[in-house]
Order: C-alpha cells, then sequence, then structure tokens
DNA sequence: GCCAACGTTGGC
DNA sequence: GCCAACGTTGGC
C-alpha cells in the first residue's frame, strides 16, 4: 500500500465535484508530466490512498482523502483536438498520458499547506521542498499517519 | 500579477 | 548531447 498526494485546481476539479460525481468517482486526467504520470503507471495500485490537495487558488492545501479505484488507462483528453489537454503527438495506438479514476473517501476541513509548513515532523515531504511543482508525488507512510491521525482528526 | 523554480523544445 | 529560450506551475 502506498499514499500520495495529488494536485487538483478547484476550479477544474474540487474535492466537492468528487463527492458528487457518480459513484463518487472521476477520472484523473490532464497530467503532462512525464514524473507524474510513470507514478500513476508504474507506481499505483487499486487500494492506494492519496490526499486530494487543492492548489493554484486562495488557500491551498488537503481537502481530502481519495483512493485509487482503476489502474491506468489512456487519458482520454490527449486526443481531443482543440482541447486544453490535447496532445498532438499521442495516437490511440501509441498514448502518451494516462488517467485514473479516484473514489473519495471523506471529505475533511481544509488543511492548509501553511499549517502543513509549521509541522517539524512534515518538513521533507516532498510538497513542502522549495520549488517543487510535481502534480501527483508519493507520501511517506510516517507523514500520512501523522497528518490523517493529527492533523484530519 | 509577479516571479522563482523547474521542465521541455529545438537549433546547433 | 548541450544549452538557451521559452513555457508552466503555483505560492504569495
Amino acid at each position: 500500500m502506498q499514499y500520495w498526494l495529488m494536485k487538483s485546481e478547484p476550479d477544474e476539479v474540487s474535492i466537492d465535484d468528487v463527492a458528487a460525481a457518480p459513484a463518487r468517482t472521476v477520472p484523473w486526467f490532464g497530467v503532462r508530466n512525464y514524473q507524474a504520470r510513470n507514478f500513476m503507471r508504474d507506481g499505483m495500485r487499486v487500494g492506494d490512498q492519496a490526499f486530494f490537495y487543492h492548489s493554484s487558488c486562495a488557500e491551498p492545501g488537503i481537502a481530502g482523502i481519495v483512493e485509487i479505484s482503476s489502474v491506468a488507462y489512456p487519458d482520454a483528453s490527449q486526443y481531443e483536438a482543440g482541447g486544453k489537454y490535447f496532445d498532438p503527438k499521442a495516437t490511440p495506438e501509441t498514448p502518451r498520458w494516462v488517467s485514473v479514476d479516484v473514489t473519495l473517501v471523506r471529505k475533511t476541513a481544509l488543511l492548509p499547506l501553511r499549517e502543513l509548513r509549521t509541522h517539524a515532523e512534515l518538513e521533507h515531504m516532498k510538497l513542502l521542498a522549495k520549488g517543487s511543482r510535481l502534480s501527483i508525488m508519493p507520501v511517506e507512510a510516517g507523514e500520512w499517519r501523522y497528518i490523517t491521525q493529527q492533523l484530519l482528526a
């Protein structure tokens, strides 16, 4: 069992959007970074859990917990000509980008990035590293436990 | 809106 | 394969 953190702009897909989706499940689409893609494709297993993180918004932070509910499959948005996520080099025969499905476990009170930064126990989190911009990253088991038990209790 | 940090592209 | 130029991310 691996733990993850996944960033989404709430203007695009928020934790409430996941809660409102059929079966509380949405495809995670639009990842266009190879490292993040490889985490989805090679690292994620059905049943893994992830922090759902709101980024690029007034109050960035952890907004809930989701579970990975599918293995990786081709991201449909890469084929949508004219769309924001279109990739002219991707074809159905040789897809370049993948999605996984995520299912809501629970929405939480927002745990702001500002707050995360104040905990010495979390100082090594990849999320908090200077210049870190990855949209999908692994979370250490100890960090996961600390955040879920002490901060999202 | 600014800008630091990082990733990608493409000429050579 | 180098690296400058450019584009993107994302907090502030």
